[in-house]
RNA sequence: GCCCAGAUGGCGGAAUGGUAUACGCGCAACACUUAAAAUGUUGUCCCGUUUACGGGAUGAGGGUUCGACUCCCUCUCUGGGCACCA
C-alpha cells in the first residue's frame, strides 16, 4: 500500500499561517441576527506555562465555535489574560523579575502555546487586564460602585495572610488558610474596601433559578449565600442593681417554635465585650459600672481575650469541648413565659452572624445540648418526636410544654409565637443570610489601584473620571512590607496628589484591587474593545451578545469569580450599562485533568505533561481528539499516555481512506453516514464529545471494511470532523480540489433515515434473551408474535403456557412463561 | 456532621426502562519482513463443555417491573463542596 506521509507538522503550520493572514475567524459585528457568544474562562499566565488540562476545555469551545459557525452563527470567540493578583507578584519576587515584565513573558509564551492548537479565537479582541486601558474601565466600574456606596471603608477585623502579607476575602480562606499559599490566616483590624455584596444577597440568589448551570454549581452558590428564614427575639436584662434599665439582649433564631425550650442564653465573647459591657458602661457617664453588675468580671474578660486571640483553624474543631463562662449578676427574661435564665458568653456562638446572641434550645439543638450537658443546665423537650424520643431531637413536629401552643405544627407555631411577641415589640421576622460582604483591598502591588484620594478637608473623593486611570506607578521595589499598608504608600511622589474638590494637599489610596476584579467585566471588554481602547457605554452591542450563550471553566470558581462577577453585572444592570440580568446563561464544567498517578500536575511534583511535546510528536489534532475523547467532558480525569496513538491512528485511517474513493457507493455505507451525522450533531449539542468522536470511529472502521466510499460521502465525513481536527481534514479538502475553507462549509445536512426495511429483534423468554427473528417492518404484530413463537431456538424455552406477551414494536418481544 | 456527584472488563469508558461491555488503549496469535518497527487480520468479562450452547456478573443487600447499569429504599466506598451559620 503506498500510503501517504502525515507530516502533521507541516500541515499545521501551513495552514494556521493562512488561517491567520485572511483573518477568516475575526467576528463580523453589525450582524444583529444569529450571534453566538462562546467564552473561555481566561487564563492566568503563570510562568509554568500550559500543561495538557488548561486545553481540555479550550478544545471544547472551539469544536463548539467551529460548529455554530458551520450552523451559520455570528460566533465571537475571544481569549485574554487575567494577569493581576497575588501569583503573578509572587512569582515575580521569586524570579526576581518585575511583574510587569514577568507577565509580558507569560502572556508570549501561553500564547504561543495555546495558538499551537490551532483554535479560532479572534486574535483582534485579545485583551491583558494589566493593561491601563483596560484597567481604567474596572476603575470606572469601581467609582459606579462607590458612588452608589456600595463600596465603603471598614476597620472591622478581617483575614490576614501572614506569608502574602495582605487581606483576604472571605472565599479565599479555605479550612482557615490562604487559598493561595496555605498558610493559616490570623485575624487582624486593619482599614479595608469593602463591597456590599450582600445588598445583591437575594438577587444573586433568586437569579440562580433561570440559569441553566451545572446543579452543583448552583448548589454550592445557593449554600454560600446561605438564606435563612426567622426572627429576631428581645430578651430583657434584669439584676436588682439596674432598675427598669430596658437592656435587652436581641437574639437570631429560625426555630421560634422551640421558644419555650429555651432554657439560657449565649452571647459570642465580642458581643460581650463591645455591646453588652460597653452598654453597661454607658449607663453612666461618670464612672464604669461594670464591675457591680457582673459578679466576675475578671473571670469573663480573661475568657474573651483568650477567645477572640485565638486563630480561625483553632475555632474549627468540634469534637473540641465547648468552653464558656455564666454571666453572674444578670439574667435574662424568656418573653414568652416571663422565666428566668441564666446568660453564657461562649465562642460557639459566631459574632458575626445573626445578632451574635442566640437562644438556647438544648432539646432541639445538638450545640446547645452539648453545652447543657456540659454545665448541667435544664433541657425542656418541647417538640413531639415520634420515633425514638431520643434528645436532641432536630426536626420539626408537633409543639408540646408550650401552653397555648401546644399541638401546633412547628411552621404554624413559630408564626403564632412571633405575632404574639410582635405585638409587645419583643420580636421581628428577620430574614439572615451567611454570605458577607466582599473585602475588596489588598496591601499588595501589583493590583488596579482603587481610584479614590483622601483628602483631610473632605475626606474620602473619587478621582475624576477624566483623570482615569489611575496608573500603577512603576517602582523598583515592590514586595510586601507586611505592616498592613500597601507597598505603594511608599512612594512618596505617588502618594501626595491635590484634592480633586478642594485642592489642597491630599493623599492617594494606597491599597489595590484583589485578582477578582478584572475578571469580573472582561466578557464585557471582549465586545467593547475597539482597536486598543474600550466603548463600555455601547449599550446596543451589549444587548446584541448578551448574555454570554456558553461559558466553559472549571468548577474550582464555584464561590469565587461566578459570584463575584454576577453581582458585578448586577450593578451594571442596574446601572443601564447592561440590559440582561445575568452574565453567562449556560455554564458547563470542564473536568480537571490530573497526572497518571492521580496527583494534580504541578512543576514542584514534576509530574506536568506539556502539549508542546505531544504536538510535537503527533500534531494538534490529534491531541484535540484525545483531549476530548478521554472521557465524559464534566468528569475529572487521569491523563493516559497511550490515548493519544489511537486518534493519530484515527486520523492516518482517514487519510488513507481517500485512496478508497471510489464512484459508487453502497446502501450500508450511506446509512451508515446518516446515522453517524446524527449522532455526532447531537452530542456536540450536549456537549458528549467522547461518543462524537466514537461515532466517526465507527463510520471510518466501516468505509474501510466495505472498501468504498464516495467522494461526497468522504467531504461530509471531513466536514463533521473538521471542528475537532481543523488541519488535517483542511489539507484533505484541499486536495481534493477545493480552494476554499473547510470550516466555512455548512454542516452538512442528513437525511432522515430512512427505515431499514428488514430488521432483527430481540426475543426474550422471562426477559431473557434466547433468540433474535427477522421481521420486516410492515408485518402485523400477531404475525410477528407468531414468527417468534415458531422460531427453533425459542420452541425450545417454551415448554408451558405463554402467559403473557409484550411487544414493543419494532424494538423486542418478551415471553412470560410458567 | 450536612449538601452534591459518582462506583460497569487489565485501563479510559458506552448504553430514550428493552440484545450490558460500543469506541479507544493494552494484551495475544497470525500475515507481511532476513529481522524489528509500522501496518493489516483475528481474538480478548468470568465459569463450565470449547462449534453450538448453558450459567454468572454493572460496589453490597432489598424493592418496583414482563424486563433494571438505568427508577425506589438501606448500606459500603471514592471524589467535590460547606463546616459551631442558631
Amino acid at each position: 500500500m503506498n500510503k501517504e506521509k502525515y507530516d502533521h507538522s507541516k500541515i499545521e503550520k501551513k495552514w494556521q499561517d493562512v488561517w491567520k493572514k485572511a483573518q477568516i475567524f475575526k467576528t463580523k459585528f453589525g450582524n444583529n441576527g444569529k450571534n453566538f457568544y462562546c467564552l473561555d474562562m481566561f487564563p492566568y499566565p503563570s510562568g509554568q506555562g500550559l500543561h495538557v488540562g488548561h486545553p481540555r476545555g479550550y478544545t471544547a469551545t472551539d469544536v463548539y465555535a467551529r460548529y455554530m459557525r458551520m450552523k451559520g452563527f455570528c460566533v465571537l470567540h475571544p481569549m485574554g489574560w487575567d494577569a493581576f493578583g497575588l501569583p503573578a507578584e509572587n512569582y515575580a519576587i521569586r524570579n526576581k523579575i518585575h511583574p510587569s515584565l514577568a507577565v509580558r513573558q507569560n502572556i508570549q509564551k501561553f500564547k504561543k502555546q495555546i495558538s499551537s492548537f490551532g483554535f479560532s479565537y479572534d486574535w483582534s479582541r485579545e485583551i491583558n487586564t494589566t493593561d491601563p486601558d483596560y484597567y481604567k474601565w474596572t476603575q470606572w466600574i469601581f467609582l459606579k460602585l462607590f458612588k452608589r456606596g456600595l463600596a465603603y471603608e471598614s476597620d472591622a477585623p478581617i483575614n490576614w495572610c501572614p506569608s502574602c502579607k495582605t487581606g483576604l476575602a472571605n472565599e479565599e480562606v479555605v479550612n482557615g488558610k490562604c487559598e493561595r499559599c496555605g498558610k493559616q490566616t490570623e485575624s487582624k483590624k486593619i482599614r479595608q474596601w469593602i463591597l456590599k455584596i450582600t445588598q445583591y444577597a437575594d438577587q444573586l440568589l433568586k437569579g440562580l433559578d433561570d440559569l441553566d448551570w451545572p446543579e452543583s454549581i448552583k448548589t454550592m452558590q445557593r449554600n454560600w449565600i446561605g438564606k435563612s428564614e426567622g426572627a429576631t427575639i428581645k430578651f430583657q436584662i434584669i439584676n436588682n442593681k439596674l432598675q427598669n434599665s430596658n437592656k435587652y439582649i436581641e437574639v437570631f433564631t429560625t426555630r421560634a417554635d422551640t421558644l419555650y425550650g429555651c432554657t439560657y442564653l449565649v452571647v459570642a465573647p465580642e458581643y460581650f465585650i463591645s455591646n453588652l459591657k460597653a452598654q453597661i458602661d454607658a449607663l453612666t457617664a461618670s464612672k464604669p459600672k461594670s464591675q457591680f453588675i457582673f459578679e466576675n468580671l475578671t473571670e469573663i474578660e480573661r475568657y474573651c481575650a483568650i477567645a477572640t486571640k485565638q486563630l480561625n483553624i483553632d475555632k474549627q474543631h468540634f469534637d473540641k469541648n465547648k468552653t464558656g463562662v455564666e454571666i453572674k449578676g444578670i439574667k435574662a427574661i424568656n418573653p414568652i413565659n416571663q422565666k428566668e435564665i441564666p446568660i453564657f458568653v461562649s465562642d460557639y456562638v459566631l459574632n458575626e452572624y445573626g445578632t451574635g446572641a442566640i437562644m438556647a434550645v438544648p432539646a432541639h439543638d445538638a450545640r446547645d445540648f452539648e453545652f447543657a450537658k456540659k454545665y448541667n443546665l435544664p433541657v425542656i423537650d418541647v417538640i413531639q418526636n415520634d420515633d425514638t424520643g431520643i434528645l436532641p431531637f432536630l426536626g420539626e413536629g408537633k409543639i408540646k410544654n408550650s401552653n397555648e401552643f401546644n399541638e401546633f405544627s412547628s411552621n404554624l407555631g413559630a408564626k403564632q409565637i412571633i405575632l404574639k411577641l410582635k405585638k409587645q415589640g419583643l420580636a421581628q421576622k428577620h430574614i439572615q443570610y451567611k454570605l458577607r460582604d466582599w473585602i475588596f483591598s489588598r496591601q499588595r502591588y501589583w493590583g488596579e489601584p482603587i481610584p479614590v484620594i483622601h483628602c483631610p478637608k473632605c475626606g474620602v473623593v473619587p478621582v475624576p473620571e477624566k483623570d482615569l486611570p489611575v496608573l500603577l506607578p512603576s517602582v523598583k521595589s515592590y514586595e510586601p512590607i507586611g505592616t498592613g499598608e500597601s507597598p505603594l504608600a511608599n512612594i512618596r511622589e505617588w502618594v501626595n496628589t491635590k484634592c480633586p474638590s478642594c485642592s489642597g494637599d491630599a493623599q492617594r489610596e494606597t491599597n489595590t484591587m484583589p485578582q477578582w476584579a478584572g475578571s469580573c467585566w472582561y466578557y464585557l471588554a471582549y465586545l467593547a474593545k475597539n482597536n486598543s481602547k474600550f466603548e463600555i457605554l455601547n449599550s446596543k452591542l451589549f444587548n446584541n451578545w448578551l448574555p454570554v450563550n456558553l461559558y466553559v471553566g472549571g468548577a474550582e470558581h464555584a464561590v469565587l469569580h461566578l459570584l463575584y462577577v454576577r453581582f458585578w453585572h448586577k450593578v451594571l444592570f442596574d446601572e443601564k450599562i447592561v440590559g440582561s440580568k445575568e452574565p453567562f446563561q449556560k455554564l458547563i464544567n470542564v473536568g480537571m485533568i490530573v497526572a497518571p498517578n492521580g496527583q494534580k500536575m504541578s512543576k514542584s511534583r514534576g509530574n506536568v505533561i506539556s502539549p508542546d511535546d505531544l504536538i510535537k510528536k503527533y500534531g494538534a489534532d490529534s491531541l484535540r481528539l484525545t483531549e476530548l475523547f478521554i472521557g465524559p467532558f464534566s468528569q475529572s480525569i487521569q491523563w493516559n499516555k497511550n490515548g493519544i496513538i489511537g486518534m493519530r491512528k484515527f486520523l492516518e485511517r482517514i487519510i488513507s481512506l481517500k485512496s478508497k474513493i471510489s464512484p459508487k457507493s453502497n446502501q450500508k455505507i450511506e446509512n451508515g453516514l446518516n446515522k453517524m451525522l446524527v449522532k455526532v450533531d447531537k452530542d456536540i449539542k450536549s456537549f458528549q464529545f467522547n461518543t462524537a468522536i466514537s461515532a466517526m470511529m465507527i463510520f471510518v472502521n466501516l468505509s474501510i471494511k466495505e472498501k468504498s466510499i464516495s467522494k461526497g460521502q468522504y467531504k461530509k465525513l471531513l466536514a463533521v470532523l473538521s471542528p475537532f481536527a481543523p488541519h488535517i481534514t483542511q489539507e484533505l479538502w484541499s486536495k481534493l480540489g477545493k480552494n476554499n475553507f473547510i470550516c466555512q462549509q455548512a454542516y452538512p445536512s442528513y437525511k432522515h433515515q430512512k427505515k431499514e426495511q428488514i430488521i432483527n429483534i430481540p426475543v426474550q423468554i422471562n426477559g431473557k434473551l434466547r433468540g433474535e427473528i427477522k421481521i420486516n417492518i410492515n408485518d402485523k404484530k400477531e404475525f410477528i408474535i407468531e414468527c417468534a413463537k415458531n422460531n427453533p431456538k425459542i420452541k425450545l424455552w417454551v415448554n408451558g403456557k405463554i402467559i403473557k406477551t409484550i411487544y414493543i414494536p419494532l424494538k423486542i418481544i418478551n415471553f412470560v412463561v410458567k
